[in-house]
DNA sequence: CCAAAAGTGTTCATTCTACACCCATGG
DNA sequence: CCATGGGTGTAGAATGAACACTTTTGG
């Protein structure tokens, strides 16, 4: 910002470098708002699920909405990220990555916000608790439910959907879904949900297993009334040393 | 942004929802600064290049900076990335994507600023006029030889090369980068330039032709001191059609 | 023994890779 | 006629898709 050494400015408007370096803050650039709202996916019974809340304030009071909130002046928005999810489910730490940034002049009636969409990916079962009793705004919404929500955050939600499907295909994220044992069905099924596709078995865990990203435990399903499968969990170690290394993942 | 019903805060400090909401625009959150920065690819003789500047003001006077700029508060920031790249080569409508935002709380010394990175693909040969005419602090670097940036910009050309590589090995975006009509072997160096690898002569061609997104003029080389190349131009309705049904280019 | 899902093997088609070879032009 | 890079064909390897089959559990 601030970089150019000349520049056309709108009719009207002086340049930055119209006035001397040190009174930009005190400039009428610095009226924005910065927000973040996060795209938080659930996978739960062979569906995909959105955390909503439902919004208790104007404006779109009543609507459904992501989870967002204001940066503050001295936070980090990575960090502002994080807070939001750690009030909606007390963990720390989540796996989140930027999606985009929205920044129409109109998008919030209140005035000039830009938002930068994040999405994470979370194991309801293991995750779920602190956000279901935490008020009572929030909820996992099947994504074939959802309905039009306050702001743009439909559009957000677009975006990040169509984000996390081209993760999913060249890199192993879908795994924080999952709980940290599961069976190579789970998978199959998990990612048949995020891509809306559907795979052979064999051939399927035939290129699973060859990437050898998964660690076969010695441990079998229970209490099921077929055959148990095996269980494996995800080689994070693995992982990290062959994207190191150039690899990428291709479903 | 402010959508939260309950949330914690920092200590200190007080949610958005303690006040009024028409109170928001009033409040300590907006004191933002919002700027774009560019990192304009250009390919010329074989390599890739960079637009880049000399600052001519602090901070970080003299430094070699990306092109970037405030974002007006009544300015769209899709639209203030065109507008700073109209301003360094006369040219409208450019190809441009987001890569990410930076947020950091101390990237830039002269108060809140968070920026939004943009890249953008020109032909040098047809777009460089005004960019080379226009002042003195406007260059082409070879991108091996880029120096450290001023703020935080070498982080931000480092995404956007490596969102640049994701994008061109999944979508013919390297186009752009191209004169409208080329020999295949141009594509090819291209192709090696941006990847840093090489690819068999034949089986490149092979590959690229059976996509279909060729089409082949009826137009050679000339004063070429070995056998003319055939000369093809980028189908782009055939790609947005291909697009449009799913298709997902793979190199 | 049956149902249900786990897990494996094989065949055939397709694609990829490497490499050899021919072609057209300027000098 | 040579050097240079354009352009093509092919054999063998590797990969992928389809599908049949075997295995292990609970009921």
């Amino acid at each position: 910002m601030a970089e150019k050494t000349t520049s056309t400015v709108p009719k009207g408007q002086k340049s930055q470098f119209a006035v001397p370096y040190y009174e930009i803050s005190y400039d009428k650039f610095f009226q924005f708002g910065v927000s973040v709202d996060c795209v938080v996916f659930g996978y739960h019974e062979n569906r995909l699920k959105i955390l909503l809340i439902k919004r208790g304030a104007a404006p779109f009071m009543g609507m459904w909405a992501l989870p967002g909130d204001l940066v503050y002046p001295n936070e980090n928005i990575d960090v502002a990220a994080q807070r939001i999810l750690r009030d909606l489910t007390g963990i720390d730490n989540l796996f989140m990555e930027q999606t985009k940034v929205y920044g129409q002049v109109d998008r919030h009636p209140a005035g000039r916000v830009i938002t930068t969409g994040y999405y994470s990916l979370i194991d309801i079962a293991k995750h779920d608790p602190h956000a279901s009793a935490w008020a009572d705004g929030v909820y996992w919404m099947d994504l074939n439910e959802v309905p039009k929500l306050a702001f743009d955050h439909s559009d957000i939600l677009k975006d990040a959907l169509q984000i996390l499907q081209q993760r999913v295909r060249h890199q192993p994220v879908g795994f924080e879904l999952l709980p940290e044992k599961f069976a190579l069905a789970d998978l199959q099924a998990l990612y048949e949900a995020i891509l809306n596709e559907s795979y052979d078995k064999a051939n399927f865990r035939k290129r699973i297993l060859s990437m050898n990203l998964l660690i076969s435990l010695k441990e079998n399903q229970k209490d099921v009334p077929h055959r148990p499968a095996r269980l494996y969990k995800f080689d994070k170690q693995r992982y990290d040393e062959l994207i190191a290394k150039g690899f990428s993942f291709e479903l």
